[in-house]
RNA sequence: GGCGCGGUGGCAGAGUGGUUAUGCAGCGGACUGCAACUCCGUGUACGCCGGUUCGAUUCCGACCCGCGCCUCCA
């Protein structure tokens, strides 16, 4: 299997460090808000890649954090006039029935940055020990980050250009502009932990250091999160960690490529952002899931109602081919027949950096081959060819649906089922009736209401346009 | 300014040193009472200019354009 390892640049033979399991810790969300489509996009991006690690026969231990403290959440919370708990736990929530109507498996952990305070208190005074960071006289505590040879090699900078680069409005309390804080100092009335350094609460990176370490080690397999926390999150990340352990952190790094807007970055200080909800307000759960695998995980991709229209009609013609073919049963990926050539096309594009695209058009061949089964009537290649393509599907968290159920799901305000149904029972006796006018007047009606009736030896079936 | 990514047929989007990506849309045909679905056929696409090569969209160099990070952001 090969990984393209943002550390190296470089697509990378993978290799655990144990062999048949792998460890991972992906960034998670700041819960201040609810998820907007960046965030979808990660969560998807590792869960297909969870999936086929785990159908690889990979026993995987798949870590996804909470950032449940944080100055953007106190400020949130302070607009509110809400206790800063009550307005985590509800995005929390929120971002927990985002996350299950997308089809993401839960992670095997999700540790939350208040339940670490102990672990990156323990880190920070490690850091202190071992001269990689300072306590100010502000009452903050800073990493020193011209202690840390390797700073930089993350996000391919070089620590004196940072320098120049650094915030002019330097604050007075660092030694360094470039230094972080690792531990904030609490102002009056702020929430705050106890700590050798005084009242305060954990800086922006530590608290990733603190808990992927705790939760997988010092050193583990895969690291990975949104494009935008290259530098400085995992840059920092990095240095925290090594210079406590003394030892390599993660082996290879993985970042999923932009969400844009109109090819602008999708951003929340641009306030061009789409949550998660008000998109599925508007698309089936599928559809916004198929539109964010249909580009390879590292690319940019840029969120329009016409490229969700186009994974729309995608999936139709997936679906078309399932029609009146059971959902189960789902194949184990370890149980589908190896010597198969889709099988095999399917597994050597997701071995290779979990090339989803490229897996989806070895799915569009089967459909071809499935329908010609189906025309011809061989009806146990039908079965076998539906199954596997439910199987290869499923590893993608696709195709899972009734295939009716699919093609049929409306929104409120249209056409009932009922109405439709009863329609149709009408257009069937027009056209026993040979009334084909009052048959076709019927068809128009409908596609009116945004309903396409399709004729077929079985009966008539109609889907949403 | 520094570092990095990318420019593929009407659209979306893979990939490759010489042979079909795939889907949508279009066109022709089959099927259909009409349609839809499906099937068959159909597209001289690889930003520009040089170089390497028997041959480059695919490797190298320069250039143009777009984007990202360098500041909170997935």
């Amino acid at each position: 299997m090969q990984i393209y390892n943002t550390l190296s640049r470089k697509k990378e033979a993978f290799t655990p460090i144990e062999a048949g399991k792998v460890k991972m810790y992906v960034c998670g969300m700041t819960v201040y808000d609810y998820c907007h489509l960046g965030h979808a996009r990660v969560l998807v991006a590792f869960d297909v890649i969870s999936r086929y690690l785990r159908a690889k026969g990979y026993e995987l231990n798949y870590v996804r954090n909470i950032t449940d403290i944080d100055d953007k959440i106190l400020r949130r919370a302070d607009e509110n006039g809400e206790d800063y708990t009550a307005l985590t736990e509800r995005f929390i929530t929120a971002m927990h029935e985002d996350a299950e109507r997308l089809g993401i498996a839960p992670p095997d952990a999700e540790p939350r940055a208040t339940g670490h305070i102990e672990d990156i208190l323990a880190m920070i005074a490690r850091l202190i020990e071992r001269g990689f960071a300072y306590a100010a006289d502000n009452g903050d505590v800073y990493y020193r980050v011209s202690r840390f040879e390797g700073y930089g090699k993350l996000s391919g900078k070089k620590p004196d250009e940072l320098l120049s680069g650094a915030r002019i409005a330097v604050d007075e309390a660092k030694e360094d502009p470039r230094d972080f804080a690792l531990w904030k100092a609490a102002k009056s009335g702020e929430v705050s932990w106890p700590s050798p350094w005084g009242e305060g609460r954990p800086g922006w990176h530590i608290e990733c250091s603190a808990m992927s370490t705790c939760c997988l080690g010092d050193n583990f397999d895969i690291h990975g999160g949104g494009p935008d926390l290259v530098f400085p999150h995992h840059e920092n990340e990095i240095a925290q960690s090594e210079a406590a352990t003394g030892k390599p952190y993660a082996n290879t790094w993985m970042h999923a490529g932009a969400v844009r807007v109109d090819n602008e970055k999708m951003s929340k200080s641009l306030g061009n952002f789409f949550t998660i909800r008000e998109i599925l307000d508007k698309y089936h759960p599928e559809v916004v899931r198929y539109f964010l695998i249909s580009s390879h995980y590292r690319s940019a991709i840029n969120y329009s109602e016409d490229n969700l229209q186009i994974a729309r009609q995608n999936l139709e013609r997936f679906y078309h081919a399932l029609k009146g073919l059971p959902v189960e049963p789902v194949t184990p990926y370890n149980e589908l027949p190896a010597d198969n050539r889709y099988v095999q096309r399917f597994d050597a594009a997701m071995s290779d950096d979990f090339a989803a695209p490229e897996a989806l058009a070895v799915l569009f061949d089967l459909v071809r081959e499935l329908n010609n089964a189906r025309a011809a009537g061989e009806d146990a290649a039908v079965t076998e060819q539906a199954a596997l393509l439910r199987s290869l599907g499923a590893l993608l968290g696709i195709l899972g649906c009734e295939a009716e159920a699919f093609l049929q799901a409306g929104s409120a305000g249209e056409l009932s089922a009922e109405e439709i149904e009863s329609l149709i029972a009408e257009r069937v006796q027009a056209k026993k009736d040979r009334d084909f006018a009052r048959a076709d007047g019927i068809r128009a009606q409908l596609l009116e209401g945004g309903v396409v009736l399709e004729d077929s030896r079985e009966g008539t079936t109609w889907r949403r346009a």
